[in-house]
RNA sequence: GCGCCUGUGGUGAAAUUGGCAGACACGCUGGAUUUAGGUUCCAGUCCGAAAGGGUGCAGGUUCAAGUCCUGUCAGGCGCACCA
């Protein structure tokens, strides 16, 4: 018998389906398992051979407990709204709704094709009205708590998307997604208040599970400093407040800067002397780009304000206040005391102005040359009380003496922003909230939700700043849900990552209409037990939902505190040629050829067999023949196998090592290594020339994880067991059974290898030492030598150090 | 600048975490079966005749280093005028 994947996959995966096997049980008696891959967005180009990495994955982890007597949950659905399937459906005239049920039924075929064991019933789809439903409720809630506020503020705009990024979409300047130039904007946009959220999305991370780099760079992209804030008196009788993470170095302040947007220039235009020039280097400043404004190594800019300076409240000198768009208004307090002598940029901003750079940290090289920014080494000069002070204890002291006097106070800042939450195009959520010219802003109640997308023919984005909906009279305008008259609906919609925020809770409960999920459902699957995704998401959806579900968590409607117990990530897949795949690399590779041409098992064993799971690996066509050729070898097994249920006894503690093998290196997410130890087995059985009924039984449980398909078929054609592969149970192996009687130890001489010793596999040191000392390979060094030192490695190794 | 990762045969990679470097696979070489081979099977395959030498480079710790420490080079990822 011939093996052929396609009769073999098909069968298979019709008769899994009828059975249902798949389906997690709402009650179990059980332990739970809910496995989590990061559901895809329905593309145009159909599936990237990246997405089975990581379900693939899940799937093997899924039907291993599954096997292990778990009810598991491992389900799949579309985070479908977004603005590729928008700007496609306009383009090409056809609704958004139809490109993406073309592109879901797509996308689900080529997903079935791979034989991943999800629960289909409880597919969702975040363009579903029932699912955004409750996307637009958690927005009610956030916006009920004080969490959603709408602001005008300068804000990121994507000049090609025609549309708002928020600070995590952009990337160096250009829009994450299509990369083109993001410029600067002033926009009243809606506002999710995730700072608020910034030191728990820190501290929890101590809770669960996550690789060091994910944990790293959640951490670094809050950026949290402490330091504290000093409030500089004006020559004008203003306070101007700073934020410094250096307050031990406050008597070197040698000059301010505010941010040009400060609203202290404002303020104090009366009094501005350069009034114009000040305001000329506000517009210009406010008409460059995020890219041009931090590019690196730039020099810096700037000008005096004139007719005001600044009074430094520990020594009493009056000092020069400048405006440079190297201060942030968005961080701190939007204004700096400059120390030159110890900050790079304020360094490089003094020496262009000719401003004085005072030392007050010794340690370091001539402060006139370059900064000297070493916290660690340095102690304090020319600074009165703090003076021979460690830069630590001077940090403690100044801001004591700052609280005792209140011209400053201890103070925690984070990088983190609040997250710009509205998108001006059609393809999204819309948000549930009236404008009403009596009673401002009104929430949508409860009971009239969903507010669903208007149907209509035409949704181009404008370029005014204003959302498509904008244009839909018919929608926008409505009646004020608070006092009954005339009013106009929010014409912004949702970012993609509202309805991925919170996927993971529907899957518990997918078909609930009266909550986002039920009590006993949330209760039952909380949290996730194993959520893979990529790096990309980092700080993205990973950061987000974990926002999201702390303040659902908050609100007491969902049980735990984070959402995933445990993350893991996986590497990206590279083109043949090492580089990332890509269109226009043509190195991008189809997985449909290959499921055709070799099958989906080989398809699956094969990237799992590619490389380091968590590491990105490079495509390699030649090495897909391997694990054909390897399902094939499996397969002819069942030509060769004798009808003996026993595993023979010099089959034993092979069996049962690649049993602890694949089972130890699964939970690793080393997939590479477990198939590596299933290829060894193979050529242990075939090299006796047969293979039992009981060998090949623990071969195809083994197997069937990886391959689930021909596993099955096996099982079946060699009457191997009842029901299905997939729902046999797991091997447990004997750890006595996985030493040999006798073992092959290496002996030693001053560390090079010099003979290998057959001794049984107890034995002890004296027994080895002696019987290495007996060998004649290894008397050649000893000859004539002293023994200085004996070592002894039980099971390993005899190292004799001689002189 | 800050944070993180990687560097091992002709190739993709392993190495029980300090104990035989190169498992497993691809490729290649030779042989067998076959009318044929882009099939299957068998043998070989880090370099070197050998002694020996080999994990980016230079040191160090150790009886023993791919693994630990110091320095350095190269490549990749994330953040970045965050005071």
């Amino acid at each position: 018998m011939k093996y052929e994947h396609k009769p073999i996959e098909q069968r298979w995966q019709q008769a899994w389906e009828e059975a249902g096997i798949y389906h997690a049980e709402a009650h179990s008696d059980k332990p739970k398992f809910y496995a989590l891959i990061e559901f895809p967005y329905p593309s145009g180009q159909g599936l990237h051979v990246g997405h089975p990495r990581s379900y693939t994955a899940l799937d093997i982890i899924s039907r291993k407990r599954r096997m292990q007597g778990y009810n598991v949950l491992y389900p799949i659905g579309w985070d479908a709204f977004g603005l590729p399937t928008e700007n496609f459906a306009i383009k090409n005239h056809i609704h958004p709704i139809e490109v993406t049920r073309k592109n879901v039924a797509r996308f689900k075929s080529q997903l079935q094709a791979l034989g991943i064991s999800f629960d289909w019933s409880r597919e969702v789809n975040t363009t579903d009205p029932s699912y955004y439903k409750w996307t637009q409720w958690i927005f009610l809630q956030l916006y009920k708590h004080g969490l959603a506020y709408k602001k005008e503020m300068a804000v990121n705009w994507c000049t090609s998307c025609k549309c708002v990024l928020a600070n995590e979409e952009v990337v160096n300047g250009v829009c994450e997604r299509c990369h083109s130039e993001v410029v600067r904007r002033v926009k009243s946009q809606w506002m999710l208040k995730i700072t608020e959220y910034a030191q728990r999305l820190i501290d929890d991370l101590e809770m669960v599970d996550y690789p060091d780099r994910v944990k790293a760079q959640q951490i670094n992209w809050i950026g949290r400093s402490t330091g504290a804030e000093v409030d500089f008196t004006t020559t004008t009788g203003d306070t101007l407040t700073v934020y410094t993470t250096r307050p031990d170095t406050l008597f070197g302040a040698t000059y301010m800067v505010i941010s040009p947007e400060h609203p202290m220039i404002e303020k104090l235009s009366g009094v501005i002397e350069n009034r114009e020039e000040v305001r000329s280097y506000q517009e210009a400043a406010s008409k460059k780009s995020d890219f041009e404004r931090t590019e690196m190594a730039k020099e810096k800019t700037g000008v005096c304000i004139k007719g005001v300076s600044a009074v430094n409240p520990v020594n009493g000198r009056e000092i020069p206040i400048f405006v440079s768009d190297y201060v942030l208004v968005s961080y701190g307090t939007g204004a700096i005391m400059a120390v030159p002598a110890h900050d790079t940029r304020d360094w490089d901003f003094a020496k262009k102005f000719g401003l004085p750079i005072i030392e007050v940290v010794q340690g370091g090289e001539d402060v006139q040359q370059a900064a000297f920014t070493d916290c660690a080494t340095g102690v304090l000069v020319n600074s009165d009380f703090l003076n021979g002070l460690s830069v630590e204890k001077a940090k403690a002291r100044m801001i004591e003496e700052l609280e005792k006097t209140g011209k400053g106070r201890a103070k925690v800042n984070y990088k983190l922003r609040d997250w710009v939450f509205s998108r001006q195009r059609y393809w999204g959520e819309p948000i549930p909230i009236v404008h009403c010219p009596c009673c401002g802003t009104v929430p949508l109640p409860e009971t009239e939700l969903p507010l669903k997308l208007p149907e209509v023919e035409s949704y181009e984005p404008t370029d005014t700043g204003e959302s498509p909906l904008a244009a839909m009279t018919d929608w926008v305008n409505t009646t004020c849900p608070k006092c009954g008259g005339p009013a106009k609906r929010e014409t912004d919609t949702m970012p993609q990552w509202a309805g991925s925020s919170w996927y993971f809770l529907r899957y518990m409960d997918p078909h609930n209409d009266q909550a986002l999920a039920s009590k006993e459902a949330l209760a039952y699957w909380s949290p996730v037990d194993w959520y893979n995704g990529g790096m990309e998401h980092t700080t993205l959806h990973l950061l987000y939902s974990r926002f999201w579900h702390k303040f659902l968590y908050d609100i007491g409607v969902v049980p735990t505190p984070e959402p995933y117990a445990k993350r893991t990530s996986h590497g990206m897949i590279l083109g043949e040629n090492g580089e990332k795949m890509s269109k226009s690399r043509g190195n991008v590779v189809n997985p449909d050829d290959i499921v055709n041409e070799y099958g989906a098992d080989t398809m699956r064993m094969f990237e799992m067999f590619l490389g380091d799971f968590e590491n990105a690996a490079p495509w390699k066509s030649s090495s897909i023949k391997g694990c054909r050729r390897f399902i094939e070898r499996y397969f002819n097994l069942l030509s060769v196998m004798t009808p003996e249920e026993t595993i023979r006894p010099e089959m034993e503690a092979v069996m049962h090592r690649a049993i602890k093998k694949v089972s130890d290196d699964v939970e690793g997410l080393k997939f590479n290594t477990a198939i590596a130890a299933l290829m060894a087995l193979i050529n242990d059985l075939t090299d006796t020339g047969s293979v039992t009924r009981g060998e090949l039984r623990v071969f195809t449980i083994l197997l069937s994880p990886f391959a689930p398909h021909v596993a099955e078929e096996v099982w079946h054609e060699g009457k191997l067991g009842e029901g299905f592969a997939a729902q046999a149970p797991w091997p447990v192996y004997d750890e006595s059974k996985c030493v040999e009687d006798t073992i092959e130890i290496v002996v030693q001489v001053n560390g090079k290898v010099r003979d290998k010793l057959t001794v049984p596999a107890d034995i002890e040191q004296a027994a080895a030492l002696e019987q290495a000392k007996k060998s004649a390979k290894v008397q050649v060094f000893l000859d004539g030598k002293t023994i200085v030192k004996e070592i002894y490695i039980k099971g390993k190794l005899v190292n004799i150090v001689v002189k």
